[in-house]
DNA sequence: AATTATATACGAATCTTTTCGTATTTCAAA
DNA sequence: TTTGAAATACGAAAAGATTCGTATATAATT
């Protein structure tokens, strides 16, 4: 097992994850601002969670400048795949079908998607195959 | 809006939930054994807990003997749905296609599985012709 | 009837997460 | 150089979730 693979993002954490990855390397003032594009936060309370995200090796922060600068340090896939294991156990009973199945039938899905969809389906029965 | 669509069960919560979405209406007992059985909880803890998910109405409870029977208020899939969106949105940036692929990437999948799949894709796009 | 087992109620201790006030440092502008 | 703006550090309050001890009520057993 590697190093932090417990930890788990809490939600404000895995708020500003999110826009680490979108934005990559940023500092604790533009993160802030983004946050507060959808609702008021304080800035001392950002810096603090991001200040804990850096103990927790949730994130890597340069400090040569005066302005520290955070970058992710989880990989937004990974993240993705422990969040979902996580709501497979917790709420479809181990199921990730029954998760597919959910999502599908509950969210609107273009018709390019179902290509997608089709795609990752023949590639999963190739891999079958060569199994 | 509905009643209490805003309350989101805790991770002590859903488990309660997912045991009476699976035994039906059950004692605080017939619970705190099932949940026993995969780690150790107190029954005044489980008890506890049940007591705020009626405040909260996440369950019912029929209180006519002296064992109170307690059913869930919430529909399971409803409430799988709402967690799913939350994932989706928290996590996948909105895209619930997103989530399906890197579930069907990270996650067994039996050829059962696969075939049921192709049955959801085809009648997403019977759904889509009949728009 | 007395004793024992089994419930619920309640409140408080503990733990985690979030929020924020205050002190201090650093840089830039006046 | 003094003043002011903007940053980090730190600690603690506030809020939320979990756990449990204790009191009390109810039912069953002896």
């Amino acid at each position: 097992m590697s190093k932090s693979k417990k930890q788990k993002p809490t939600e404000s954490e895995l708020e500003i994850l999110q826009l680490l990855w979108e934005l990559g390397p940023s500092s604790v003032r533009q993160i802030n601002d983004r946050l507060n594009e959808k609702r008021e936060v304080g800035y001392t309370t950002t810096l603090k969670i991001m200040q804990i995200m850096a103990e927790k090796e949730l994130v890597k922060r340069n400090t040569s400048s005066r302005t520290h600068i955070y970058s992710a340090a989880v990989a937004e896939e990974e993240t993705r795949a422990k969040l979902l294991d996580q709501l497979v156990d917790k709420a479809f009973k181990g199921s990730a079908m029954k998760l597919v199945m959910q999502a599908l039938d509950s969210h609107q899905t273009s018709s390019a998607d179902l290509d997608e969809l089709k795609a990752m389906i023949e590639k999963l029965e190739n891999d079958r195959k060569n199994a």
